[in-house]
DNA sequence: TATTGTTATACTCTATAACTATA
DNA sequence: TATAGTTATAGAGTATAACAATA
C-alpha cells in the first residue's frame, strides 16, 4: 500500500499486517462456518446466534434483547425472528409487564437444531482455527479480543437501537 | 442433514469462548469499518480490498488473480467488477497472452479514491483494534492469525464444494 | 414525547447454472 | 475437454422510513 499521503501518520506495518491477515483469516472463516452451518441446521451464523442467545439466556427476551451484538436494526432482526418462528424454532408473545415489548421464548425445536448444528460447529472451528494454535495461542487470542470487543462496546453509542444514524463528512474530493 | 454426532469431544471452553469472542469483535469491526468507507469513497470492504490488490500489485491481474482471498464466487467477481469499472476507477480489457483472460487495471481515480479512504481505515482500525493492544499483543495478533489463514488455505475443499480452487497467487494478499 | 416492534420498500450482495470463447 | 469470464436469475440479507401501540 502507498503511503505517500501527507498529514496522518501511517500505522506501523506491523499493524497494518496484522490487521488485514485478521480480516482475511476470519472472512475464510466465516465462509466455512457458513457452509456448515447451512448444511447441517438450514440457518445462518446470525440465525444460529440468535438462537444460542435464547439458550443461554435465563429465560424469554426481548427483542431489544435479543438484537444486542447480534444484529446493527431492528427491521433485520425483525427479518429474521420471522424466518425463526416460521420454521417453529423460536415463539412470540407479549410481556406481561411492558405490553409494548415482544417476548421471544426458544421453543424444543429450537434448542434442537442448536444441539444437532453445535457438534458440526465445533468441530469446524477447532479443525480451522485452532489446529494451528498452541494453548498459549489461544489465551492470548481469547484475552486479546475480549479487550478488543470490551474497548469497542465501551466507545460508539450502542448498535441496535439509534433514531437517527447520520454518517458524516461527505467524500471532499469531487466525485 | 442426517448427522451422526455420537461421542463429540467438547470443545475446551477456553477456546470456545476464544471463538465466539473474536467473532463478535471482529463483526464490531467489519460493521464501522463499512460505515467508513461508505462515508468516506463510497465503496464496501470487498470494493476496497479489490482496489488495494490492484493497488499493491505490481501490474495488471486477471479477474481470476484479483478474485483470490476475496471474493468466493466468478460471478461475484465480474459483479464488482463491473461496479467499479462503471465508476471509472478499474479498466478491463484483453490479456496478450491468454485471450481467455480478463486484464484488470486500477485508474488514477481508483488510486486517488484508495488514497482518499485509506487514512481513515488506518486511524480507524487503529482506535478499534489498536488502542487497546500492546505492541506484543499485535505481534502475537498477526502470528496467529497469519499461522490461521495460511492453515485454512492449506486445506483441501470439504465435502460439498463443487470443486473449482483457485491455485494460490502470491500477488494479490495484503501482509 | 419516547420507546417497542412491525411493515413496506428499495437496495446490495452472493451464488448456481447456462453460456461464449479461447486453450 | 478444460479454463476464463460473463450473464441471467433467484434468493438472502440489510437498512431507512413510515407506522401503530404503549409508556
Amino acid at each position: 500500500m502507498t503511503d505517500t499521503h501527507a498529514g496522518v501518520q501511517p500505522l506501523d506495518p506491523r499493524q497494518l499486517g496484522a490487521y488485514f491477515v485478521l480480516r482475511e483469516a476470519v472472512s475464510l472463516l466465516e465462509h466455512q462456518v457458513e457452509q456448515q452451518l447451512r448444511a447441517d441446521g438450514d440457518i445462518s451464523y446470525v440465525q444460529f446466534q440468535l438462537l444460542a442467545s435464547l439458550t443461554n439466556a435465563p429465560g424469554p427476551l426481548t427483542m431489544t434483547q435479543l438484537a444486542d451484538g447480534v444484529v446493527y436494526s431492528r427491521s433485520g432482526l425483525t427479518y429474521q425472528a420471522g424466518l425463526l418462528e416460521k420454521a417453529g424454532l423460536i415463539a412470540r408473545g407479549p410481556t406481561p409487564e411492558d405490553e409494548r415489548a415482544t417476548q421471544v421464548t426458544i421453543t424444543g425445536k429450537g434448542r434442537a437444531l442448536v444441539e444437532r448444528v453445535l457438534p458440526g460447529h465445533v468441530e469446524l472451528s477447532r479443525r480451522l482455527l485452532f489446529d494451528p494454535l498452541s494453548d498459549d495461542d489461544v489465551r492470548h487470542l481469547g484475552d486479546i479480543m475480549t479487550r478488543v470487543r470490551d474497548h469497542m462496546r465501551a466507545q460508539p453509542p450502542r448498535s441496535a437501537a439509534p433514531r437517527k444514524r447520520r454518517p458524516t463528512s461527505p467524500a471532499a474530493t469531487q466525485d
